[in-house]
DNA sequence: TATTTTTACGCAATCGGTTGCGTTTATTTT
DNA sequence: AAAATAAACGCAACCGATTGCGTAAAAATA
């Protein structure tokens, strides 16, 4: 009873006495078939239960309509943000996403790369792994010509356009932020300074400081990979400090680490904000439940993501082009909470 | 200089002086092929980078090596621990990812459901949107064997398994905990119940009730979609409730209604858990920053990500069977934290 | 050495759309 | 009405790997 065979355009030919030549161009709208062809075209597909086959598609028409999506990790909530938006924009536009996550490996990531690379992925759209160098594994896209959008970790070639924020003046912004809150010694939670968004922060925060002409010490700056437990020792270390070395605020370069820290140093009888003030980046989840609220940087992961592909598919279809756009910044803006605010607002 | 045409098969099969069938065999190390001439295939191969195309492949065979999945919503910290969970169990086989999100919408669903069928993935990981009332739209699937797992949000199906944890004995275990804590008018905050896991839950809260003699009152039970703002009006409900018929505790269906629910009590002035205690489910991020830490169901993404993967994995290499397994049930255990011990646990 | 069995490989037909180019039919121009 | 142009469609060769079946060469057996 069931049909096992696939219904195919020559099935749709047989059945209308024309060319399969004629079915392909009438399925896809070609203007060179006429109106009521391709209105039976299009009636007989439904009716006959016709599903493009998108292999045979790919394979004489070099077009997947698929784009490869790399990321670190795929569970943070940032970027599962960046990937409901890029879902969204490709899902609008016809697009499938291929995702894979390199575990902050580069190994990974190289390898994941070339299977992108073999599924012929039409663009990739790819965040940089922490110990990435160089992005000589990208190579074969560049050589054939492939488009890519880097985001959030990005990193600058000729060929591709970066999507993200400008981590530098944000947190040139929130460190301003809390010297106007009084704070002189304000330590820094980095990550991994191979990656420009930890780089960039780095340096707008020694901006930051240099412009209100407080010191930069390398005991206040840290170095992790930003995860609960670094936040944790953080702590510790803070608390191990002379108290006449402590800080009085750190800008974390993420809310996790900056909310672990905050709980160990709340647990150990620290007030937030009057002993040390607080502000985090990211805007997660967890900055509006800690108590006091954490002070952030608030930024879109999904508009960042529907950016990049977006971006990345009106360049495939030819309506802009990578290679002319350098980088996209979005908007990002300071949320002001109580973890940082030591000066009474109505002052 | 740049060679623009693809290496093929055709190219190794002239360098070699063999045909393209024996390459095509010897890269697949199919046995027929002797020893010799499989490394002298494989190592042309790489001299002359050859990168195999899949969709010639696929078209041929028959098999895209592509999975897809398809999920309510993507940024979830669960959810995004679940693709995590896939993502590593697809990459260890040699799979790839196709993946998109209904955003609670059947007829998202079904047009995602059709694209993955068109794009003729090997098999279908699904967990259901909140109002999807049946799973005609998976027809297609079934009708041509093509493998579907369900995860989390599941649907009985005879030619599928379905992936998850036990609610109903998790919302009994969490609900008899919270009654041991000498909690009497226990409110649940529910989610759709059209779906299992939310209908489950509440048979499971229900049937602790019923177990210790105490009444059920749909006074106590809010349906919603535990948003935070779902989280927010609950304590609203609460508040405005006559004091002598509020609840002592709330039971609610996911940890950010509860922790939404907890800051609104508690800036009311409400104490917890001495005045209300609370528990969550799913041991998200939030559930660890809330103050008091919040008592929840933990169970890994990860692992229903994985496990689900693996299952359909092995299923479509032949080594198990979906039809035989009905469901799969992995484990969740209760977290107790501050938010629900009233009692000294030392007593 | 003749014959059977194995082993190793080649032939050629797929899989199902796509597309350059040629051909027919309809429309316009002179 | 004849000629020129345009519109609509068909032919057939792809795209690149897979695979059933056939065959030549090598090994085993008689």
């Amino acid at each position: 009873m069931a049909e096992d065979r696939e219904v195919t355009i020559y099935d749709i030919a047989k059945y209308l006495n024309i060319s399969a030549a004629t079915v392909s161009r009438g399925l896809k709208n070609n203007p060179m078939i006429s109106k009521q062809t391709r209105k039976k075209i299009t009636d007989a597909a439904t009716m006959l239960g016709y599903q493009s086959n998108t292999f045979a598609s790919s394979l004489r028409s070099r077009q997947t309509h698929t784009l490869g999506v790399l990321v670190p990790r795929l569970n943070s909530h940032f970027m599962s943000s960046v990937l409901a938006g890029m879902e969204n924009a490709a899902n609008l536009h016809g697009y499938n996403l291929i995702i894979a996550q390199s575990l902050e490996d580069v190994d990974k990531e190289k390898r994941n790369v070339l299977t992108m690379y073999n599924k012929r992925v039409d663009g990739l759209l790819i965040s940089l792994s922490a110990n990435a160098t160089d992005i000589n594994h990208l190579e074969p896209f560049f050589k054939k010509q492939i488009p890519v959008v880097f985001f959030d970790r990005v990193h600058s070639h000729a060929d591709s356009t970066c999507v993200g924020i400008d981590n530098y003046d944000a947190a040139y912004h929130i460190t301003t932020h809390l010297i106007s809150q009084g704070c002189k010694r304000i330590m820094h939670l980095g990550g991994n300074l191979l990656r420009n968004v930890y780089n960039d922060r780095f340096k707008g925060y020694k901006k930051a400081l240099k412009e209100h002409h407080l010191p930069f010490s390398a005991a206040l700056h840290l170095v992790s990979n930003l995860s609960e437990q670094a936040g944790t020792d953080a702590a510790s270390y803070i608390l191990e400090l002379p108290p006449a070395e402590r800080p009085d605020a750190v800008f974390s370069a993420n809310d996790t680490a900056a909310v672990y820290c905050m709980l160990a140093l709340k647990a150990a009888g620290l007030r937030i904000p009057e002993d040390i003030a607080f502000a985090g980046f990211n805007n997660d989840p967890i900055s509006k439940v800690i108590e006091p609220n954490l002070t952030t940087m608030n930024y879109s992961g999904e508009a960042i993501g529907n950016t990049a592909a977006t971006y990345l598919i009106n360049h495939l279809k030819g309506s802009n082009n990578l290679h002319a756009t350098n980088a996209i910044t979005l908007r990002a803006d300071l949320v002001i909470r109580a973890s940082s605010l030591k000066k009474d607002t109505a002052g």
